[in-house]
DNA sequence: CGTTTAGTTCGGTTTGTTCCGAACCTATTG
DNA sequence: CAATAGGTTCGGAACAAACCGAACTAAACG
């Protein structure tokens, strides 16, 4: 009974893993202990309960732990007596993710602009219509991008409210 | 002239390469294409004159052009008299692109399910409140998930209607 | 039929990533 | 002070990716 939630929990970091590598463009090990971290939840788990459980070398549990932290994607908190740390996700670990997601978008917005300004630009020394840059393309990304920023900003203020009202 | 102008585009593509790779997950010359793709807009660019501008070999020109329209980013349209093959974007990328987010984002809260049911299943068996697993995570992602797929799928609705009223 | 055009395919090199083991470090404990 | 706990750091092995050149193909041209 006890092996079979606990290999559910494995196959769920693994699952989750994968996901995570892709996402958030990480190495495999990585992906693995933000998905155990995650799992563990609050208990929070430690350095050792990792290269153990994720099979992994001292080694690379340190390393990866060290970047993730570096990444404000882990904490961790401690007990007294206890030396050892007992990792958790980061608390505002949504709220930080959806700014990283405005960021990209401003970033990707200004792209667009300049972009556009590069083809008007060009456009002014082309007489024939027809040869002349069809901006469409770049118009609907920026409304797209504006409109995505806009809705995300507004789920951000409502996260906000919440944490404090309930 | 023409050469500041040609630099300003090869600056860009450079640019906007290394945003696309990271962003789409492509190899450097793939993004490369892309971009210059993007920025020679509706006439269109041929192979050699991807060899020739981005100074990459055929066979990598070949291998990435063929990847990307397995991708459905890219698409070509021929001249009459003129075996040679004109790149462009895909006309519906926008669109494409929106629909890949949302089908990311139904994977993401698919998997948040899965987890809060298997936290939801341990809370069961445990009879201290303190130790059961707090969902507020889960529950936080969940609700912005949701929210920013309904935006996105607004969004959507949007772009095809003002493609089709103008 | 030989040559040119417009690519494709394959094998191999270069470059980069990911992980490991061994040695090391810094408290604390017996 | 030796041993243990809880890690960190470094050099390198193993593997994967990105790209290239050379040889090839298929259609059209002369």
């Amino acid at each position: 009974m006890i092996k079979d939630i606990c290999s559910k929990k494995m196959a769920l970091v693994e699952k989750l893993g994968v996901h995570l590598e892709g996402r958030e463009n990480l190495a495999p090990v990585a992906a693995r202990i933000m998905a155990y971290v995650i799992l563990t939840g609050k208990r929070g788990t430690t350095f050792d309960e990792m290269v153990t459980v994720l099979q992994a070398s001292k080694s690379t549990i340190s390393t990866h732990l060290n970047h993730l932290q570096d990444l404000k994607k882990l904490e961790y908190f401690t007990k007294t007596g206890d030396r050892k740390k007992y990792f958790i996700i980061n608390k505002d670990s949504v709220l930080h993710h959806i700014n990283e997601m405005i960021k990209q978008w401003e970033e990707v917005a200004a792209l667009h602009k300049e972009m556009k300004a590069y083809k008007e630009a060009i456009n002014e020394h082309i007489t024939d219509e027809e040869e002349k840059f069809d901006l469409t393309f770049h118009n609907d990304y920026l409304r797209f991008v504006e409109d995505a920023s806009a809705s995300i900003e507004n789920l951000k203020e409502n996260l906000i409210k919440n944490k404090f009202n309930l």
